[in-house]
DNA sequence: TTCGATGCAAATAGTTTGCATTCTA
DNA sequence: TAGAATGCAAACTATTTGCATCGAA
């Protein structure tokens, strides 16, 4: 088991939180991958081992996890939310080809900034990926009227 | 009939569209709020002088006007899309109360430049509103992790 | 009068919930 | 062994689609 699945459970256990066969294969996944996993993809994945495990019980799981702030929630435009263990960087996702790109999250600090200076809004990048187009669709008609940037 | 939803019209006879009731009632209402209208408000508001125009033939009306360019259909993370006659403002959605705040996309000028160079990647920010914390709701636990900006 | 647009019903994707049962601490 | 977590089925929200009919040009 990684170094991050360990930590993660073991901070679950300091918390008075129970340590299932469930959410110890979901943060074990999640700190194995790179991917960007929707409670479904990991529901099938953890199905080759464990049937039982059904996803509702995937989608709790991660909801705990989200609300113990051990997992961020990244909403899409187009398809379903994906899931990872915290950390710092933000998702920039193509319109067409659905590619999701991680980028630093320091890359937003002025944006971040100026949101809270000009608006009092406190921008969480992290809730949900920035939709656009990547190098290899960018030419293409935009899925936005032609006003749009 | 607004200007704008005339100028609408228009838009669709002069490239040869049909203009049914259906898409002149979707114009003029998008026209005429300066709201967040989702397709089932918006079918919602019909509904009163126009209780035949089905929920399904709005959001193919949505459809067809986002195609075209004359609407921008704006993802949320939580709750449904919203629509609005093309302009060229971005949305900031609270994730709190849901309250949505209208930015010039000029504030995004910057980010989205950088974007384009570092990452070759065209944000397209008017297809999903940003999330965060208005003002009013700033204080309060992130509905994110705690390395979450 | 033609073909695009509509009404309606049914299907779909993603997610949530109620409740009886199971299992961790 | 108490109460949290789970399995399963069913509900739910937002959206899409198939098909017969209608109506704008």
């Amino acid at each position: 088991m990684s170094e991050q699945a360990s930590r993660t459970l073991d901070a679950l256990r300091a918390d008075g939180r129970r340590v299932t066969t469930a959410r110890r294969l979901v943060v074990e996944l999640l700190a194995r991958t790179s991917e960007h996993l929707s409670a479904d993809d990991l529901a099938l994945r953890i199905h080759h081992a464990h049937p039982e495990i059904h996803l509702s019980t995937v989608y709790r799981t991660l909801d705990s996890l989200h609300e113990w702030g051990h997992v961020q929630h990244v909403h899409q435009p187009h398809g379903p939310s994906f899931f990872h263990l915290a950390g710092a960087h933000r998702h920039l996702v193509c319109e067409r080809c659905g590619r999701i790109r991680d980028v630093p999250a320091a890359e937003f600090d002025a944006l971040v900034a100026r949101s809270r200076e000009h608006y009092g809004f406190e921008l969480h990048l992290a809730h949900a990926a920035l939709a656009g187009r990547c190098g290899n669709h960018a030419q293409e008609t935009a899925c936005t009227s032609p006003t749009a940037t």
